[in-house]
RNA sequence: GUGAGCGUAGCUCAAUGGUAGAGCAUUGGACUGUGGAUCCAAGGGUUGGGGGUUCAAAUCCCCUCGCUCACCCCA
């Protein structure tokens, strides 16, 4: 028989109990995020039909995997969780609460070159708020942001943020050559400077004047030098406003500033955009959104202004891997193990159905091999304390052994029990 | 889609044109009440695949597939 080739799909991955308890570990953390700001959580189907999928996102629509299903009905694997929100929400807006606050964490699928940071199936976590225009939730969407990612432990990022309407407004100011090649242009600023700026647009076919007047605009530092560029336009009134919001939420300066570079690739962003950098390591972006006012229209058939980010779990996850920024108590598989001899074996299920009962994590040794080798096991699955039920359990005594002391002392089921939640459920008194 | 680097046992890697090996993992034993152990033994390979050069190829050349990284774009 040939050898079966064991390897996953490109660009996709099995996750390990060690991995998957470290990614449960953030996606928990988000959770209470989200949910402590109000969010509701959500879920919709990996797959679309291709009407909904087709036309909203530009060139990247190519990445979409496409395919007919076996009636030849045309469907392709989501791309991203806003356009299907735009579509659940058309669907469902009689039962919906407006502002509609909702988060949703869950796989997505990209067609994708795979490379440091980037997979072609991977999770994404998105905020959104559906139904107004107010600015209060493209502020409440930062703050989101920024708490989500202090919770995580990360002391430095920054949130950057700009407006579409800005760009629009300076390519209307340079009456020439196509609003979404300027954008492309200058969303390269950060890797490529000035200069490299200078070359893509004269190389983009736009006049050495346009290049001055665009290089000038993205040394913009501050909202006063937007105004006083920009005049009052309605792109600088909103961030102003938006700006004032994050003030008042208490979100620390140096976690987010106005940046003139930022353009974002999809076509759907309307006003205020988002995205959040880190220096170290250099993974591009951990967060992206914005305001996309348009695009639940295009499915309800009347205006649904709409905002959100989306949180780059696995990048973010790629950072923490590399800064070490997992907290060593992440909780282990189970707080005991119950070890058992072959004569023992029902005083072991007894008692484990105990302590289980009143909550404690057991983990019930389940093969048939010696001490040995069971002490061995907890030890390599993390498990901190073993429960050995042997002969003593007549006088109803268990011998209980501290893996990382190595101390082990006998006692009755009693205080085995009230030992355990005394170290390990803090609530219990 | 473009470019570069790399493909040897399940995993990590040796073997510089001359007999394909080690560690870890797996299985059995020493060993039926005390932990990531030690010792012994075993299994495991068309050296990614195909072609070429050579007395001789894991090693050199060509093609192909795969992986990784970077670019494009993006989380």
């Amino acid at each position: 028989m040939a050898k079966k080739d064991l390897r996953t799909y490109r660009g996709m991955r099995d996750f390990l109990p060690g991995q998957m308890r470290r990614r449960d570990y953030v996606f928990s953390v988000l959770r209470e995020v989200f949910e402590a700001h109000g969010f509701e959580k959500i879920e919709t189907p990996a797959i679309e039909l291709w009407e909904v999928l087709s036309g909203k996102y530009g060139e990247e629509e190519k990445l979409i995997y496409r395919f007919k299903d076996r009636k030849g009905r045309e469907v392709g694997l989501r791309y991203d969780l806003t356009v299907p929100l735009a579509r659940f929400v058309a669907q469902h807006r009689s039962e919906l609460v407006f502002p509609f606050k909702r988060y949703q964490m869950e796989r997505v699928w990209r067609a994708d070159r795979p490379q440091k940071g980037r997979f072609r199936e991977f999770y994404q976590c998105d905020v959104d708020i559906v139904g107004t225009s107010s600015l209060l939730a493209d502020a409440e969407i930062v703050f989101i942001i920024y708490h989500a990612l202090r919770r995580l432990g990360f002391e430095k990022f920054l949130i950057r943020i700009n407006n579409r309407k800005l760009i629009a407004a300076l390519h209307r100011r340079l009456g020439e050559g196509d609003e979404f090649s300027l954008a492309r242009a200058m969303d390269k600023f950060d890797k490529i400077g000035a200069q490299g700026v200078r070359e893509e647009l004269l190389s983009r076919g736009f006049s050495p004047r346009a290049a001055e007047l665009v290089l000038k605009s993205m040394g913009l530092s501050s909202l006063e030098q937007a105004r006083s560029f920009f005049g009052d336009e309605e792109g600088v009134k909103e961030l102003e406003e938006l700006f004032s919001y994050i003030r008042a939420m208490g979100i620390p300066g140096d976690f987010y500033s106005y940046d003139p570079t930022l353009a974002r690739g999809l076509d759907y962003y309307t006003g205020p955009i988002f995205e959040t950098v880190v220096e170290e390591p250099k993974i591009g972006s951990i967060t992206g959104g914005g305001r996309y006012d348009g695009l639940i229209g295009s499915f309800a058939g009347m205006d649904i202004p709409a905002t959100g980010t989306s949180l780059g779990v696995e990048r973010i996850i790629a950072v923490m891997e590399e800064l070490d920024m997992f907290p060593s108590e992440i909780p282990p598989p189970a707080h005991v193990l119950i070890a058992h001899f072959p004569d023992t074996k029902e005083e072991a299920l007894k008692l484990a159905s105990r302590l289980l009962a009143s909550g404690i994590r057991v983990d019930v040794y389940s093969g048939d091999k010696g001490l040995r080798a069971q002490l061995g096991y907890a030890a390599d699955k993390g498990i901190p304390l073993v429960a050995i039920v042997g002969e003593e359990i007549k006088k109803g005594e268990v011998s209980l052994k501290d893996l990382k002391s190595g101390n082990q002392q006998r006692m009755g089921v009693d205080s085995l029990e009230k030992y355990i939640k005394g170290l390990y459920y803090s609530d219990f008194k």
